[in-house]
DNA sequence: ACAATATTTCGCCATCTGGTTTATTGTTAG
DNA sequence: CTAACAATAAACCAGATGGCGAAATATTGT
């Protein structure tokens, strides 16, 4: 909990965005190279990998280079802070974190919409 | 979990701001007018009347007119989805959501960085 | 009615964002 | 060695964002 406010920024930044979530949720199910994780969206590849940069800023994935393809994978700690911060502060308004608390007992191994 | 993409872009960006932040924050103690909102913050009423409009935008404040001062309070459904959505896919990469899990449980009643 | 208060709206400007195309870097294949 | 491939960087553009000051819209107190 020691996260400045410019990586929190940075994280929900990178979040507020369809292409960048759904790249995540691509790479929740595995590590994958530029071109896989660029394949369903139309954009450049320069523009992509813009996307992908801003990921890696918010330290939300990392790149590992092996031979000329980057293997994109997911950081594990990259959604802490963020998460912690919502959850804090929604249960301070609402009845909302006992809902929350059901839905991670209830829906474990389910899959979302991105 | 019927969010649309746009709703969820919104939610985030809203929270990508440290103002909007603090402002969530604050409120979450509880209702408070604008310009009591507003005092922390060095920017003109103006700028910062844009930021709570944004918050009303993403669904996560509303405002009640009391005389010539607007009363805003949180909504309590408006963090639901970003919610859901963090801690959907924070799931399938880390051992996270364990540690998440003792977070809700441990830190009952404690106050967080805004 | 009038002046002060609370808040938003309106132009305006600087900066950020997300996309484009083109150029560049490194790597593998022929 | 050279050509093709994978990915990024650079330069550029349109549109959004965040700030300002000034004006507009209530509402209250005198």
């Amino acid at each position: 909990m020691v996260e400045g406010h410019a990586q929190l920024n940075r994280v929900f930044a990178a979040l507020a965005d369809p292409t960048r979530r759904t790249t995540l949720a691509r790479l929740s199910q595995g590590a994958a190279s530029v071109g896989e994780l660029a394949a369903p969206f139309e954009m450049s590849p320069a523009a992509f990998s813009k996307h992908l940069k801003v990921l890696r800023e918010a330290g939300l994935i990392s790149k590992e280079l092996d031979g000329r393809r980057h293997r994109c994978s997911l950081r594990p700690d990259g959604l802490r802070a963020a998460c912690e911060w919502l959850v804090t502060y929604e249960r301070f308004w609402s009845d909302g974190l006992d809902g929350l608390e059901s839905f991670l007992k209830s829906s474990h191994g389910g899959q979302a919409d991105a």
